[in-house]
DNA sequence: TAAGTTAGTAGACGCACGTTTACTTCGTCA
DNA sequence: TGACGAAGTAAACGTGCGTCTACTAACTTA
């Protein structure tokens, strides 16, 4: 009864992508093997390393392959404190956190990807956030909201989306947006 | 030329608990192996497990030694704002983190000592925090400045503590004590 | 000073990891 | 149809980890 397997190269390829998005998202960086990546993608553990090269890479391809502190640096200026709230609210109070957020917070005491981290913190998060605010310490401000972007993913990750002890989410968007507010203007 | 020893049971286990202290406080759980503890204590390694049972146990001893968020927390109620951004402003711009948080922060993707730092959150920041405030949602405005706060050390960690392009101390407190207010007002 | 206790030591054990190698099987095209 | 390239596989390699065991040597005490 044993299936037999297509040989799918590209199909196995994105499998492997996928699984591992979804496994570092949920684990981090360390807990999540090669071994336990070819099992989630049913693939050979050896693939991995030919088609992605060594671990790190993979990793860095997972990052790039998301898009951009997805869509909430969009939109009208005065309503992005509100935007960013959602945005936290829901990964706090959900039962799966953002990919990127979630290996971001979970990862980075190892030092084999900090410098991966990084960049990508830099490029996606704080750089946009500063070059949208302006004004005085338009840095220091960005930075701030980062801090509580990348904290709230610890949060979750420490105590679950029950974290908060479940008040409405209307609740806590409110507070989140009355706090980004301040951390954002000038 | 070898110096002999002094037999010295407390003194050997004082040695291994500071540079365990100061080694987790630089590198997080993971990054810290029992050799390199038992190098810095100059101390034989075998004697770390004799003194504390297993890695964890140690660990949890090192956060155990280290105060209650040091006297952040005491002092009037008014000027609590400002004593956490002074808190956090500090670690983030001095050459060396806070052990506790610095091990918070890089520490937490281990499932292993995931218990311990969650207890540690809770009964040193967050419920002290929580029940200070009173008031609507306390517990939700603490934990918003618990992200803060366990935030600005990931950041720290991430972009070293020139992480801000280095504005003035006073600055930086400042903002993050209009943020703090913001955050604890009910 | 001899015996006993215990701090200190060297080295090995077992395990899990990322990675690599040697091999097998499938699909294609001359 | 048969040969060749590439997808897939199984097993091993080397390394570094936490932990443990068997031993040595220093101090204490009778």
């Amino acid at each position: 009864m044993e299936e037999v397997r297509r040989r799918d190269r590209e199909g196995t390829r994105q499998r492997i992508l996928e699984a591992a998005r979804r496994l570092f998202a949920e684990l981090g960086y360390d807990q999540v093997t090669m071994r336990l990546i070819a099992a989630e993608a049913d693939a050979n553990i050896a693939l991995i390393n030919r088609y992605f090269g060594a671990k790190r890479e993979l990793f860095a391809e997972v990052l790039a392959m998301q898009g951009r502190f997805p869509g909430v640096l969009e939109g009208p200026q005065e309503e992005l404190p509100r935007r960013l709230a959602e945005y936290v609210a829901d990964r706090l109070l959900s039962d799966r956190g953002s990919p990127v957020m979630a290996a971001l917070s979970r990862s980075s005491a190892t030092p084999e990807i900090q410098g991966i981290i990084k960049d990508r913190v830099s490029s996606a998060i704080m750089e946009p956030l500063a070059g949208r605010l302006g004004g005085e310490d338009a840095r220091l401000r960005a930075s701030i909201a980062t801090a509580l972007i990348t904290g709230s993913g610890t949060l979750r990750q420490l105590f679950g989306q029950d974290a908060l002890e479940a008040p409405a989410r209307e609740v806590v968007v409110e507070r989140l947006a009355r706090v980004f507010e301040v951390c954002l203007a000038p």
